[in-house]
DNA sequence: AGCAAGATCGGT
DNA sequence: CCGATCTTGCTG
C-alpha cells in the first residue's frame, strides 16, 4: 500500500503567503484521457483579501469570485484577454478570500499557457482538490532556490499593493 | 444597455 | 508597443 500524498484540507487552510512559497516543488496532478499527468509546480503569486487592492475580493462577493470565499482547497478559474484561462487555488479559511494563481509549472512558464496544456476551462471552477477524481496536488520536495518579487500584471492596484513582494518563483536545481 | 479594462501572450 | 478577443463589473 502507498502512503497517500494528496495533500488534505489542513494544508490549504493556512494564510495564502504560507500556502503560496509552500506549494512550490509539488506536483499538480491532472487527469487526461484517462491517464494522470504531473507536473512541479515552479511559480505563484499571492492574492489575499479584500482589502488586497489586487485581489478580485477587493470588489467584495461577486458572481465570478464567490469561490474564493469558500473554505482552502477549492479551485477558482476565471477567464481572460478574451483567451486565457487562470488557475488559482483557494487557501484559508471560509470568508477569508485568497488564492494562489499558479503561473508556473515545469516546462509551461505563464498562467495562460499551463492552463492550455493542463485543458483547464470553466468546468473546473469550484473542484475540490481535496477530494477531486481528476485534479489535485501531491506532496514533493524539490531542490532549488526560491526568488520573490512584486506581482505581475497589477498597476491598477497602486503602488502600495503593486510592491509587496507576493511572488514566489522556483530556480529549479 | 453600453462600455472600459483586464492576475496574458506573441508578434513588430 | 500593439492587437486579439470576450467576460465582467460599473455606470446610467
Amino acid at each position: 500500500m502507498q502512503p497517500d500524498k494528496r495533500l488534505g484540507r489542513d494544508f490549504f487552510r493556512q494564510d495564502v503567503l504560507s500556502v503560496a512559497p509552500l506549494l512550490l516543488g509539488k506536483y499538480i496532478v491532472i487527469i487526461n484521457n484517462g491517464e494522470p499527468e504531473k507536473f512541479i509546480i515552479t511559480e505563484v503569486e499571492a492574492y489575499r483579501g479584500e482589502d488586497d487592492l489586487a485581489c478580485h475580493a477587493s470588489k467584495g462577493r461577486t458572481n465570478r469570485n464567490r469561490i474564493m470565499y469558500a473554505v482552502g482547497g477549492h479551485v477558482y478559474v476565471y477567464f481572460i484577454y478574451g483567451m486565457y484561462w487562470m488557475l488559482n487555488i483557494v487557501t484559508g479559511e471560509e470568508d477569508n478570500p485568497q488564492a494562489v494563481l499558479i503561473r508556473g509549472i515545469n516546462g509551461y512558464n505563464g498562467p495562460g499557457k499551463l492552463t492550455r496544456r493542463l485543458n483547464i476551462d470553466d468546468s473546473f471552477y469550484g473542484e475540490d482538490l481535496v477530494v477531486s477524481g481528476r485534479i489535485w496536488i501531491e506532496n514533493n520536495e524539490a531542490e532549488g532556490e526560491i526568488v520573490t518579487g512584486p506581482r505581475i500584471g497589477i498597476d491598477y492596484a497602486g503602488e502600495h499593493w503593486k510592491n509587496k513582494p507576493w511572488r514566489f518563483n522556483l530556480l529549479l536545481k
